[in-house]
DNA sequence: AGGTGCGTACCGAACGTTTGTTATGTACTC
DNA sequence: GAGTACATAACAAACGTTCGGTACGCACCT
């Protein structure tokens, strides 16, 4: 818990609170009392960092995809192949921590769908992650005649549908069958 | 409309104005009042055919689930890859019907992941989904080696996070282009 | 044939709770 | 003493649920 008046270093405690809501009561029960609760200060304190509501989350979705960025940054060493497995690796629930942000995703999901303004910003979100695994892709491509968009948003998808199985099914898909399912599937896509 | 005092028919009524709402607004949004709005008529009749929300949205998610399964055209597709292939198709926002039931999957996924006893459904549903999946899956094993549990894990990864990927983004996953991707999915996983 | 009674279908309002937001108050810092 | 950083209380709106009331259809009785 940083200093009392570190603006900056609050509104980053907020959103992290809103993260461990999202992840417990999903994006409907979302409310600023959960979350002033989760935090154990008061409504008032929310309120006086943030203009409303919309603000609120629109901040802690924005940190968490930054958080995601960092640790992806983190976790790629390499080029090509392994650089996009790396890049993958960074989406799937294979932590406790990882698997609370894959529910703030997909549970933001539905707020993102249900009001236009949250659901620009996620295609905003998907287009620049496509973008960093594209170049990725760029440097692994198999072959001459696939579009490398196109193996993009497979990749992605396989990504994501597979957090989405992971996340109601945990004992089905532990860690390791992820960390495994995605192997086969890169090695079927990027023959070596 | 049915008949007035069709109690089977009138649920299933109800259960599409569900649809409709949480294609609209989300799960977050799914009110009895949005509800009995979108349907003309008042929150009573809501509450005397179900006892209560839960069991309002609990029904309407599994006509949903018998209505996406009833049009699987698998049963007119063959066997192995054609009828995996059709399977696949089936949950894709291909239609405009289609991304109405799709949005209905993804926003309840929010709802599910919040509350244990939907949670179960839902994953009991993904049992169902991969069960059906298996058997296509089965009749179309490119050769030996290869376990079919995690085939079916990665065609259901793929499909479902393609349907994310084209309900935030419609314009840049047109109808042929979903189709083209699973196609060309198919192709890697299942060499001809 | 024509009332009579009763159950089903449904409306519309009310209840208490919870929501986001606004305001007022208070303590601490500079 | 001014301003920042909160807590606390109040607000209207909206929520799920409950409930009294009405309209209709069908069995039954004479």
């Amino acid at each position: 818990m940083p200093a009392r008046g570190d603006h900056d270093a609050r509104r980053a405690d907020v959103s992290a609170a809103v993260w461990r809501v999202l992840a417990a009561r999903g994006f409907g029960g979302l409310t600023l009392r959960a979350v002033a609760a989760e935090m154990g200060v008061s409504t008032g304190l929310l309120t006086h960092y943030f203009p409303n509501k919309r603000a609120l989350v629109r901040h802690a979705v924005d940190v968490a995809e930054r958080h995601t960025d960092a640790r992806d940054r983190h976790a790629a060493a390499g080029e090509g192949r392994p650089a996009l497995r790396a890049a993958l690796l960074d989406v799937l629930p294979l932590t406790d921590e990882a698997t609370v942000m894959s529910r703030v995703w997909v549970s933001y999901w539905d707020g993102a769908l249900a009001d236009e303004e949250f659901a620009a910003d996620q295609r905003r979100r998907y287009d620049r992650w496509r973008a960093r695994l594209r170049s990725h892709v760029d440097a692994a491509l198999p072959g001459p005649g696939l579009d490398p968009d196109d193996l993009v948003a497979t990749c992605a998808a396989f990504a994501h549908g597979l957090v989405v199985q992971a996340l109601f099914d945990p004992a089905a898909f532990p860690a390791h069958r992820q960390v495994a399912l995605l192997d086969r599937f890169l090695a079927e896509l990027f023959p070596a």
